[in-house]
DNA sequence: CTGTTAGCGCCTTCAA
DNA sequence: TTGAAGGCGCTAACAG
C-alpha cells in the first residue's frame, strides 16, 4: 500500500529507479547512457517515469571514478580582476558550457608557480582538461608532466612564435598588433616612441615590447625609451595600475628628448599615461601621443578616448575552450589585435620628415 | 632486480603506495587522512617515502564518492562582465582556497532561472555548498529544494530585509547606502531627484531605488523622476550600459521641471548620464548633480570624477564564502556602502530652500 | 533486449 | 599498530 519512497535524505540512486521502474540497473544505466535503442518502448517509458518520480539525478562523482570522463573542465586564469579576463572567462565558459562541461576556475594572481599546484588540485578532482587564460613560463614543463602523466588535456594561450603554437594553444598576435600601431604613429610622423609597463608584466608585456621593436627596427628606427615601473600594486584595484602608468609618464616624459608618442601595455596604463601628461601639463595628443591595449570600456570614457589595440576577449576564451572540448580543427587559432584609432593620438609635435 | 613501476600510464593508488612501503592500503589511508599517531615512526617514513617515489596523489573522485565531503564549493554569479563581479569572485576564491576547496564557477548572465539548472548541475558533481553573488527571487524554492534534498550548504547574497537575511546569508546594505546619499544630495539643496536603471535590472536596481524612496519619505519628498531604460544590451560590452545611461540622461533631464541631481543604479550608468548631460549642453555638477554606485575605477577616470557609493566587493566575496565554509558565528554580515565625494555632485542649481 | 557482476580509488569498521 | 573486507554509484563486459 504504501508507495516506494527513497530513504530520508539519501539521493535515489540508479538502483532505486531500477527497482522502481522493475528493470535491472544495467537497463536503467543503458537509459542513462543514452543507449535507448536498447531499450523497448514499454520498458523506456517506465524506466523515464521512474526516474522522474523520485527525482533521479546521476552521480557525477560516480560517473567520473567509474568512468574516463567527468564533464568538467579547469580554467587558469591570471588575474580574474584584471579587466581584460573576465570576458575571456566568459568565452571559455559558454563553449564549455555548450560542450556539457562545467568549469573549474582557478585565479593566481599572477603567481605563476602557483599554476602548478592549481593543475594538480584540478586533476585531483578529476577534470577533463585545463585551459591556461595565459603562457606558461618556467613551470611549463612541471604542468605538462602533471596533466600528460594524468591523461588530461590543455589549452593555452600563447605569444605568436611561442614552442607551444599550434594545436593545443590560441596565439594572441602582439607583433600584428604592434606592427598596426607603429604605421599608424610613423604615419604621423611619429619617431622618438616609448613603451611603459609595470611590476605586473606578463609574458605579454615583453612581447608587446619586442613587437614594437621589430616594427621599428623595419623602419631602421628602435624603441627610444622603455620603462618597467616597478611599484607593486594590489590587483584587487586597478586604480594602482593607472597610478603605475600616470608615474612612468612622469619618467618617459622627463628625458631629455621627450618622446612623441608613448605605448602602454594595456589600457589601464595608458589612463595613466595622460593623467601623467596633463600633470605635466602636456597636451595629449598635441604634446604627445598615448596609446593602449585591449579596449575596455575605459578607453572611450577616459579625455582624450584612448587609441588602442582591440583584443578579442570573447572569442579567445572561447576558442582556448574550443581547443579543449570541441574539434577545433583547421581554426584559425590566432587573434590578431585590431587598431581602433580615438583622440589620443595625432600628428607628431615637431614634424620632422614624413618620408624619411 | 627490476624497480616497481605502476602500469604505464596510470596514475598510481592508494594500493601501490601500500605494495611499495610493504604496509596495508588501510595503513596509508590512515597516513592520507592524518591519524598519523596510529602509525609507528618507521611505517610512516616508509609510507611518505613510496608516495613521494610514486608520485601518488589521492583521487578527489573517490574521496568525494566514498566519503562526504569533496572539498569543492560552487559560486553562481550575475554575470561575470558585469565589472562589480569579479572582485567578488576574486574575495570568494581567495577564502575557499584557504579553507582547501576549490571553486566551480558559473554565470548565469542574468537569466535568473538558469540558477536552478546550474545548482542541479553542481550538485550532481558533489559540491559541498554553493554560494550565490545575488538574491534568488522567484526561483528560491526550486534551488532551495534541491540543495536541502541533497545536504549542500548555500550562502546567498540578500538585500537589507530579505527573508534570508540571516545566517546563511551577506546583506548588501542598499538602503544604508542611499540614506547616506540622500543626507548628502539634501545637504547641497537637491529637492528634485531622479533615478535612473536598465533593462538588466537585478534586484539590486529595485532594492537601491526603494532606498532612496525611503531616504526621501523622511524628508517628506518623494523621488522626482525614474526611468528603466529598456533597451537590452550585450553584457560582454560595458559600454552597452554606457549608453543606456546617455538614453535616460536624455528622457530624465527633458523634464518640464528638470531633476537637479540624478542618481544611477551604477557607475556605468552614471558615466552615461554624464555623457548624456553633456549631450544636452548641461554641466555637471553645475546643472545637474550626477551620482553612481559601486566605485569602479572607472568612477576616478570619468569627468568629472564620478561620487558614487563605494561597494566593499572583495569583503563581500569573502564573507560569502566564509558563510559556507568557515565558521562565521556572530560576524557582521551586513555591508553598507560608503559614500565617495568626488567632483560630480555639487550644489543644486536654483537653491530654492535650504530648510524646507 | 535484459540481468549479473566486477571493479573505479578510497575510507571505515572490525579483527587480529 | 596493522590487515581484510565491504561498499559509495555507476558502467561495461558478459551471460542469458
Amino acid at each position: 500500500l504504501e508507495r516506494y519512497k527513497p530513504s530520508t535524505g539519501r539521493r535515489p540512486t540508479i538502483h532505486d529507479v531500477a527497482r522502481e521502474a522493475g528493470v535491472s540497473v544495467s537497463t536503467v544505466s543503458n537509459w542513462l547512457s543514452g543507449r535507448k535503442h536498447l531499450l523497448r518502448p514499454r520498458t523506456r517509458e517506465a524506466v523515464a517515469e521512474a526516474a522522474e518520480r523520485l527525482g533521479y539525478r546521476p552521480s557525477g562523482l560516480a560517473r567520473g571514478l567509474r568512468g574516463q570522463s567527468t564533464r568538467v573542465v579547469g580554467l587558469i586564469v591570471p588575474s580574474i580582476t584584471n579587466p581584460s579576463i573576465p570576458v575571456i572567462v566568459r568565452g571559455a565558459e559558454d563553449r564549455a558550457r555548450e560542450a556539457g562541461y562545467s568549469l573549474f576556475l582557478s585565479n593566481i594572481d599572477r603567481q605563476w608557480d602557483l599554476a602548478v599546484d592549481h593543475s594538480l588540485a584540478m586533476i585531483d578532482k578529476g577534470v577533463d582538461g585545463i585551459a591556461f587564460a595565459f603562457a606558461l613560463t618556467g613551470v611549463s614543463g612541471a604542468v605538462l608532466e602533471a596533466t600528460s602523466r594524468a591523461g588530461v588535456d590543455v589549452a593555452f594561450l600563447v605569444p605568436r612564435g611561442d614552442v607551444l603554437e599550434g594545436e593545443r594553444s590560441v596565439t594572441l598576435d602582439n607583433e600584428g598588433a604592434m606592427r598596426q600601431l607603429v604605421e599608424h604613429l610613423w604615419r604621423l610622423g611619429h619617431r622618438c616612441i616609448g613603451f611603459a609597463s609595470n611590476a605586473a608584466a606578463t609574458a605579454n608585456s615583453g612581447h608587446r615590447l619586442d613587437g614594437l621593436r621589430v616594427a621599428l627596427e623595419e623602419r631602421s628606427t628602435e624603441v627610444y625609451a622603455v620603462y618597467e615601473d616597478p611599484v607593486a600594486f594590489d590587483h584587487r584595484d586597478d586604480w594602482g595600475e593607472i597610478e603605475s602608468g600616470r608615474r612612468s609618464a612622469l619618467v618617459l616624459l622627463a628625458r631629455p628628448r621627450r618622446p612623441t608618442a608613448l605605448c602602454a601595455v594595456n589600457d589601464m596604463m595608458a589612463v595613466g599615461l595622460i593623467r601623467g601628461a596633463h600633470e605635466l601639463g602636456l597636451q595629449v595628443p598635441e604634446d604627445v601621443s598615448i596609446v593602449g591595449f585591449d579596449d575596455l570600456s575605459i578607453a572611450r570614457v577616459v579625455q582624450p578616448a584612448l587609441t588602442t589595440l582591440a583584443v578579442p576577449g570573447y572569442q579567445i576564451g572561447h576558442r582556448l575552450m574550443e581547443v579543449l572540448v570541441g574539434t577545433a580543427e583547421n581554426e584559425p587559432n590566432r587573434f590578431t589585435p585590431t587598431l581602433v584609432v580615438r583622440e589620443s593620438t595625432g600628428p607628431a609635435p615637431t614634424t620632422r620628415s614624413l618620408d624619411p
